[in-house]
This record gives C-alpha cells, sequence and structure tokens, in this order.
DNA sequence: TTACGTATGATATATTATAACATTCAGAGT
DNA sequence: ACTCTGAATGTTATAATATATCATACGTAA
C-alpha cells in the first residue's frame, strides 16, 4: 500500500495510527495532497498554491504544527506572508476537512481520512508528541447518547486525550511523576 | 437541596447541569466556596483572599469567563491585578480541581463536584454558552478502552461538545444553519 | 533574628489570532 | 477587447491570550 500512515478504508476506527520512526515521509505528504485536489475537485472548491503549500507544510511536520511555524517555514517560499495568509489557508483546509486543529495544542495536523466525513478524536503522546487520529464510533456514540438524554444537539466534538504512547512508555517504563 | 445547580452523589454522570435561568445564584457561589475550602483544608493547600475571590468571580459568571474578563472584574477589589495575579490563581484553581479549563473557549469554569476527582467532559451552547458538565463513565470508558488497545496510557481527557441545548432549540426550533 | 519558602507585585514580552482595507486576477457577460 | 464581479491574496495594524523574570512581602521554623 502505497500510503503509509492511513487505512482509510470505509469505517476505519483508527484513522491515523502513532507514525513509526522509518516511513516514506514524502510518499505520504504527496499522497495527503492528491487527496485533497481530489477532494476539493468534487466539492469545486479552488485548491490554491498557497493552500496546497500550506498543506504540505502541515503535513510534512508530520505532528501538530502552530500557524507561527508553518508562517516561517512558508516564508521560505513567500517571503512577505504574514499571519493572515497562513490563518486564512488554514481555516480552507479546515472547513474542507483536510485538517484539524488540536484545541489543547492550539496547533494544526493533516486529517488522515479527507475522502470522508467523520468526528475525530486525537490520542497525543506527551513526549514524543506524536498523534493518532481516531474515528472511533463508541466513543461516539457514548458521547450522543449521553446528549441526547439530556436533550442536547450535538453539533461538534472535540476529544483530546493527554498521555503516553506504546514507544515511549518501552521507552521509559514507569517513569511518570 | 441548599446546592442548585449541583446533584454530587458518589457516582453521578451529570455534575452539573445547563443553568436553570431561575436559582439561587448567591448560594451556589457561596456552596462552591465552602467546597473549596473543604477540600483545600483536606489537603492542606493555602485558599488565600485573593484565590477565593478569584474562584468566587469564576462561579459568579456562572458560565465559561476567560483570564481577561476575570482581571477586569478582580480590578475593582485589586486595582492594580495584572495578568500573572489572575493566571497564577488560575493554575492554583486548576491544579486542585477546582475550576476545569474549556481548552475550545480559552475559558474557566468552576468545577461542579471538587471533592472527588472526576474526569468532565462539556456540552456547551452555541445559543446561550451555558455548559453542562459530565462525568460520563460510558465515554470515558469507550475512550480508554480503544487506548488500551493501542497501548497508548491515557493521562488526561478532554472532551468538549459543542452544539445547541434544549432549551435552546426549543426557542428556534431547526433554525440551524 | 535570620533564613527560608510561598505568595504576590510589577514590568515586560511572547504567542496566538483577527480586523480592516487595498490590490490582483480569473471568468462571466456584454 | 471591456468591464464587472467575486474570490483570493497582500498589507498594516491590533486584539486576545499567556508566560518570563525579577522584586517585594510575609509567615514560620530554626
Amino acid at each position: 500500500m502505497g500510503k503509509q500512515g492511513s487505512n482509510a478504508t470505509k469505517d476505519a476506527e483508527v484513522i491515523a495510527p502513532f507514525q513509526s520512526h522509518v516511513h516514506d515521509h514524502g510518499q505520504c505528504v504527496a499522497d495527503a495532497i492528491s487527496a485533497a485536489e481530489t477532494r476539493c475537485a468534487e466539492d469545486g472548491s479552488s485548491f490554491t498554491p498557497l493552500r496546497r503549500e500550506v498543506l504540505e507544510l502541515v503535513w510534512s511536520s508530520h505532528g501538530p504544527i502552530g500557524a507561527y511555524e508553518l508562517l516561517e517555514k512558508l516564508r521560505d517560499s513567500r517571503r512577505n506572508a504574514a499571519p493572515p495568509t497562513v490563518y486564512r489557508a488554514l481555516d480552507f483546509l479546515m472547513e474542507h476537512g483536510l485538517i484539524h486543529r488540536i484545541e489543547s495544542l492550539n496547533a494544526y495536523i493533516g486529517c488522515g481520512d479527507p475522502e470522508r466525513h467523520h468526528g475525530a478524536q486525537f490520542l497525543i503522546c506527551r513526549d514524543c508528541q506524536s498523534v493518532a487520529e481516531l474515528d472511533d464510533k463508541a466513543i461516539g456514540r457514548a458521547v450522543t447518547r449521553r446528549a441526547d438524554a439530556l436533550g442536547f444537539d450535538v453539533e461538534q466534538q472535540t476529544v483530546e486525550v493527554i498521555g503516553q504512547c506504546a514507544d515511549c512508555s518501552a521507552r521509559e517504563p514507569d517513569d511518570r511523576k
């Protein structure tokens, strides 16, 4: 499978696993861009060079990345990029389901499955900052079940879990404060 | 029951319901303060006048409130309060489980059940900004089950649900964009 | 009384995000 | 080709949120 880091079958619950340290980075960025092209073509939205470039930068970081860090990198190719340059692109990418915002980090990350609308949950490793993107139906259902019971109409769920990933616990067993 | 807006029995799953518009506000603030005193006395931490005052302000707002809004109010009684004044107090209150931070709003809210350690989920009404605090075991379990399956060790869960509360949907039925 | 730790005061600055207005540019209709 | 329009981007300024750092106060234990 050419697309490392994604197992986007119709109802996958793990959208993007923690990144193994060895993988074809260039390929997974390229795959994300091409999925974005498809998606934007489908909804007739314009995937401009700027937006493409920002999406590439998000994917290249391969983990959550802040808007101002993106801005710095963007300036390599666009000397006069300013905060709105980046924020507008990020807004576009979020509206079109190409990236997610991680609220608890004020950061952004590529969506592992832009072809499909889905809820999302994130497991965030406090040590290596890697992130796994999930679309766990059981979590989503548990939330909506309780919300329904209270007459609350759910529009958007933010589920972000901080902890330690398997690799990092293996590396420093039981070394938690 | 003196404590309106709280049904903190041992394993309540709704910690604090949406606020009814009529309730004894003064009483519920007073109850929160007295619960905080108890809690701090128990762990030997010092519940200073400043920290008390900030907690009172958080509860008085009876909904999520931002740090700088708190700062303004705090200045009524402390002319030279500065951002660190507020942020230190907020940090203390969070560390001691007396308030929660709502990541998706950059805001703070009183914890409805400070006597007890618990996970928390929030239902946030996009119209009236009221918030319900939950401790839904099914949600928490769904999260940890999936995390376990991936070898991820959960330390902290952030679950924030945006939508429309029952009162507001009754008020403007089907008026969603 | 001194020494120490905790809390607060005070000043400056970092970080994240948006407002507002100007310019460019591609495509639709003429 | 011309012009109108709307979307995208450029540009400047500022808002909103949060932290770093050093100074001062104050209680308390030695």
